[in-house]
RNA sequence: UGACCGAUGGUGUAACGGUAGCACUGCAGAUUUUGGUUCUGCCUGUCCAGGUUCGAAUCCUGGUCGGUCAACCA
């Protein structure tokens, strides 16, 4: 038998780790990690980007490397601050951090113009005077072979005079393009002579008006990863093809080269997770902004309750591998629970109120009670509640025939009030059409919480506030957004909305509650986590559910 | 009728020629002044067919299925 010292468990590497250790072993980059994210300023940063974020980040920490957050503001019609605004923000937020390497595709305009003046100059890229159609026509499909423009040899003092004149603004938008001469017949379609450059008389929201042309993304990406030094460019598979493009121009100028790696994007179930789709779901108002909790955005699970370190765990446990994935919402909901659990201070909320009086209670007297914050983190510490006769109990915390099993209270049945005393129900009121309004108990003086001495023990625990203490708020549910679990499966994923996504109520919580602020997030006894909105204000408290707690007696319900 | 990529429980992800493991979900139980947490146990898997090998999830061949590619988007 071996019975040498238990030896470490291997450590788990993904795919690209392993791929930048077979590189630290071969010095391919001299020991360097340096990687990036290259959002798009167009939109708002989605669960997606997030696991991208946290890759690269985490690859770059892991390794000792460098992270850069770069901008891909190639497309002027399409981008604006405000989303590099929103993009800063929740990259910091989610707690990468870039020093002063942010930067912008446009920062260099003026050295992808010189490298594609360089191109010309190789014999390698030409002005193409086709149209749009025209160019698509001669591109051939998947299947067939393109064919060569007409102006695929022009000489290239043409060429590099055309190009000045594209760059002066001599020419109308769409007249020409500068492309990439590369293969008509390659089996590749990126390879079919790209277009490189074309005409855009556009604002840019940084460079203004001093640019009439600007790169494509597959020109700009390379060369600013090749410019930053950036060591492995990991990106979504979608660009699997474009690599070879990648490879080629950096080879063609001859200039230090990334390595490309691909990964599958991030999918989750029950909802949509493209920026395209997204900004539908704003514009035309089917959600309150980029910022709706029900949004996977990750400004809108911010303002839901989520807390960075919830995703980061996430996305850590999605994995990274290059299969098509759909992961569970409720792998994310776990996640937010666990933080949550340890972090989240525990308070009372009645969300559904049944007045219950306590008939051998003093009237108006005000008992105040100790509360711990969080049993899981007892330096959290205790707080005190204010007790009396007359309290709001949950309205599905009483049943008047309850099914076996069913511990809470029901009529001549007894439970311990959280924090406070044990209680017997001995009356049910109602009104005329026969709803429960009332429940008259009475209590066990010898059962406080903490100091019982009564003997007895009880089966259920419920929570409660005192109706003179209690202070109203305003409460946002939420459920799934889309009914499917794949919204984009349907004809129009609009159809897959779900009509119950939000449901505003008024519930009660306890006075502790009044100087809650924006972003504080608690734990409803019982129910679930919730956090203070944005909107809320003193005297008028607004809260988010961020996800409910797991509850095995609604499934033991719905088994019935 | 092309090229490229992929295929391990319900969902993800390991195992790198040598006992298919982990997590989420689900189920059962213990503990509990939250039907929460925690703890224990259980269910469920290598796409198919050949081949190489003492031995294949892993290597080879051929299928099947899924994804991507034909924007002056990224």
């Amino acid at each position: 038998m071996d019975h040498s010292p238990a030896t470490e468990p291997a450590p788990v590497l993904n795919f690209i780790e392993q791929i930048i250790e077979e590189h630290n072993l071969s010095g391919k980059y001299g020991g360097r990690v340096h990687t990036r994210f290259p959002p798009e300023p167009n939109g708002y940063l989605h669960i997606g980007h997030a696991k991208s974020i946290c890759l690269n980040y985490g690859l770059a920490e892991k390794y000792h490397g460098k992270f850069n957050l770069r901008f891909d503001d190639t497309n002027p019609v399409t981008e604006d601050t405000e989303y590099v605004d929103a993009i800063r923000e929740d990259v910091q937020w989610l707690g990468a951090r870039w020093d002063d390497r942010e930067f912008y595709a446009s920062n260099y305009f003026d050295q992808l113009y010189a490298a594609a003046v360089q191109l010309i100059k190789n014999g390698k890229a030409y002005v193409d005077d086709s149209t749009a159609e025209q160019i698509a026509e001669m591109k051939g499909t998947p299947t067939k072979a393109g064919i060569d423009s007409p102006y695929r040899n022009r000489s290239i003092a043409e060429n590099l005079s055309l190009f000045e004149q594209m760059k002066n603004g001599d020419f109308e938008e769409g007249t020409c393009t500068l492309r990439a001469r590369i293969d008509m017949a390659s089996p590749n379609m990126h390879l079919r002579d790209p277009i490189i450059y074309r005409i855009k008389k556009a604002h840019h929201h940084r460079t203004g008006d001093q640019w009439c042309i600007y790169p494509m993304y597959d020109f700009a990406h390379g060369i600013s990863d090749s410019i930053e030094g950036i060591t492995h460019s990991i990106c979504t598979l979608e660009f699997e093809v474009h690599r070879p493009l990648y490879d080629w121009i950096l080879a063609e100028l001859g200039n230090y080269q990334p390595q490309q790696i691909e990964f599958a994007r991030l999918n989750l179930n029950y909802t949509v997770m493209s920026k395209r789709y997204l900004k539908r779901l704003v514009t035309e108002g089917y959600v309150k902004g980029w910022d709706d909790p029900r949004m996977p955005t990750v400004c809108g699970l911010r303002r839901r309750g989520y807390t960075a370190e919830a995703i980061r765990e996430f996305a850590r446990r999605v994995g990274v591998a290059k299969r098509e994935n759909v992961i569970d919402l409720s792998l994310l909901e776990f996640c937010v629970r666990e933080h949550l659990n340890k972090t989240a201070p525990r308070v009372m909320a009645v969300l559904d109120p049944l007045l219950l009086t306590i008939s051998n209670y003093p009237e108006n007297h005000t008992e105040w009670l100790a509360a711990e914050n969080n049993p899981e983190s007892p330096e959290s510490g205790t707080r005190q509640l204010p007790f009396s006769q007359t309290l709001y109990i949950e309205r599905d915390d009483f049943m008047e025939n309850p099914p076996k099993k069913y511990f809470r209270l029901y009529p001549g049945g007894m439970v311990r009030l959280k924090n406070a005393y044990i209680i017997r129900c001995d009356e049910v009121l109602k009104d005329a059409s026969g709803k429960v309004i009332e429940l008259r108990c009475s209590y066990i003086p010898e059962s406080k919480s903490g100091e019982d001495t009564s003997g007895i023990s009880v089966k259920g625990t419920i929570h409660w506030v005192s109706v003179a203490h209690a202070l109203s708020a305003e409460l946002r549910a939420y459920d799934r957004l889309f009914k499917d679990e794949d919204p984009m499966a349907k004809d129009n994923f609009l159809d897959s909305l779900n009509p119950d996504s939000l449901t505003v109520s008024k519930i009660w919580v306890e006075p502790s509650l009044s100087n809650t602020q924006a972003g504080d997030r608690f734990q409803f006894i019982r129910k679930g986590y919730y956090c203070t909105d944005q909107d809320s204000q003193p005297g008028q408290l607004v809260f988010n559910q961020t996800v409910g707690l797991k509850d095995s007696w609604a499934k033991e319900t719905n088994k019935r």
